[in-house]
DNA sequence: TTGATGTTTGCGAACGTTCCCAGGGCGTGT
DNA sequence: ACACGCCCTGGGAACGTTCGCAAACATCAA
């Protein structure tokens, strides 16, 4: 059986009590018994039971995250990047993913709400009423959805958007063409249509379609139809579809036709050519959504999170503009 | 609060035993108290408290699965499908990882080895002792690795490499490169050499790298050296490093030279040219292992393993040749 | 009718920890 | 010398659940 507080007690001589302020108020006890707590803790190779500490009302050290698909490759950096920042502030992540089905989401937050000690949802399939409901009986971070009242991180592509368009312009592209692959409402297009617009570019929007590489297939034999020179896509994976189909039409990227894709995937940096795109940086979308669910738990439970500065219950993280090769001057004609 | 088995008791007119049972050991109770019981949770919104029930002594129901690289694109698949898997054993899986790392791997152990019933390591990096003192302190399963007396799930390329083998022996290739990139002592090469050898195909081995992009990138300029036409890499990205260069150099996938990489991640199926590659699917492989861990925890617990039958400790999974656009007839001369 | 057997239920201890409360020791100001 | 306060420590209840034990009741054979 594993080694529990009353044996390092008693081998420290002191009462359980003792031992366990030795770990959760080292201030609280003498310092020469606290040393001596200590030892006899290292020689028996004593560590806390997290579930007697959570069943006596402590919390579970756990966060939770539940995103749309694990294997997407946009979410794994994230989730190592959480994890990172989550362990550094002593706490764990629990990963599930929801398929985007919201049957699945609430499966995974059944599974996973009793084990932890708040939720970052994201992209959530939920009501609005549901996670107001939610977010009352436990600590709620929101990500790429918006609900009044919920902590919410939210990512704004706009400044790399606005990159892309002034590098296409100062490349002389004219005619740009945006495919739509968002399954939301929140389509990504809005925003590119008025940076473009503020430009003096064109921007016709293709779908909306699945986010797919066949998309990008597809929707690259249309390219050529909307007289565009630039392709501006919903993501990395379906720029690279296009970046596939491209040269199956026997046409050269960036020679004919500039793509841009958004993410920054591994995708993006190992394609040939390799992929201009928009970055959301992983480690900060990670830092930031994990820093405002402990604040988040910290503010109702009264229990402070340790040295975080307070911040907005709403976060909005940046983009920029990766430009690699899949982007040139436009055709001289 | 949450709601807890004394208020579903009171509700439902029994006692908290009577509760527990119903939950736990259905054929324990009579069907209409059970009945009552159940309606009086569900209007309370009743589930059992895990952190009561694992200090209780009954498990916690997690798995622990720790990887080298989460955001290595060949393990989220298998985090999703050991997820999926788990969630219908009843289980949850909480997942880290060890960067390749011992110190990482060691800290990422601690901080998860109190919350789950058992472990997955994954290419640990720990040595034999450590892997045997970890072992009888917890249920263990080993992947892609060997130590005598642990449960292990391994992976075998040689069917994949076979076919791999036939494939472009097929086409007339006569002379192959092999790009070794692993930084453990288990090479892919060994395996690799005999089935060319099997069919009279020289093979040059390059390296051993790094497992990343640029080493393919570097060793593809290596290959004309070797005047060979056929390229095998140690996995998809190092493969894809060896597209980019080929492009670069001029020179045509599968034309003028055939690429295989390892792994069938998402990187193969979206390159251009889409990648031939070895698969190993990681759906089998996380039915495996995790079925392998649930097994070993019940064997060990007494307590058995919902209807899984039983399996060897030793656990063997194949791989299968996807043949992509990156391989083709050997140029004629 | 009696004893044996089986089924259904309740009681209460135990899991490992935290934290409130109280007590003892000691220094300081009067 | 006394009262007061502070620092350090120990005792013990509580968290929500499971499970061994035994009581209550029903069934059935002799």
């Amino acid at each position: 059986m594993a080694v529990t507080i009353r044996e390092v007690a008693s081998a420290a001589g002191v009462s359980v009590s003792t031992v366990s302020r030795a770990f959760t108020a080292p201030d609280q006890v003498q310092p020469t018994t606290r040393q001596r707590i200590l030892d006899a803790a290292a020689k028996l190779g004593y560590s806390p039971n997290p579930a007697a500490r959570s069943l006596r009302g402590g919390g579970t050290g756990t966060l939770g995250l539940i995103v749309p698909d694990i294997a997407n490759p946009f979410f794994p950096p994230i989730i190592k990047a959480m994890q990172a920042r989550a362990r550094h502030l002593g706490y764990t992540v629990l990963v599930a993913d929801s398929d985007e089905r919201e049957a699945d989401e609430l499966a995974a937050i059944a599974a996973v709400s009793k084990r932890v000690d708040g939720l970052i949802l994201w992209a959530s399939t939920l009501t609005e009423d549901r996670l107001h409901e939610l977010a009352g009986r436990m600590p709620l971070v929101v990500v790429n959805r918006h609900v009044p009242g919920i902590p919410e991180v939210r990512i704004s592509l706009s400044a790399g958007i606005a990159q892309a368009a002034e590098q296409l312009k100062a490349y002389g592209h004219r005619r740009c063409v945006f495919i739509n692959a968002s399954r939301a409402e929140l389509s990504r297009g809005k925003s590119i249509q008025e940076s473009f617009e503020a430009l003096d570019l064109s921007l016709s929007e293709l779908g909306p379609y699945e986010p797919r590489f066949e998309t990008g297939v597809h929707a690259a034999t249309l390219v050529a139809a909307h007289d565009a020179t630039a392709v501006i896509a919903h993501n990395d994976l379906v720029a690279l579809g296009v970046l596939h189909q491209m040269a199956n039409l026997g046409m050269s990227v960036p020679r004919d036709v500039s793509v841009i894709g958004i993410d920054d995937t591994l995708l993006a940096s190992v394609s040939t050519p390799s992929l201009t795109t928009i970055r959301i940086d992983p480690e900060e979308i990670a830092t930031r959504a994990g820093d405002l669910l402990i604040e988040t738990i910290a503010s109702t439970t009264g229990r402070t999170g340790q040295g975080l500065e307070v911040t907005s219950p709403f976060v909005e993280i940046g983009s920029r503009l990766i430009p690699r090769a899949s982007t040139g001057p436009a055709p001289a004609h």
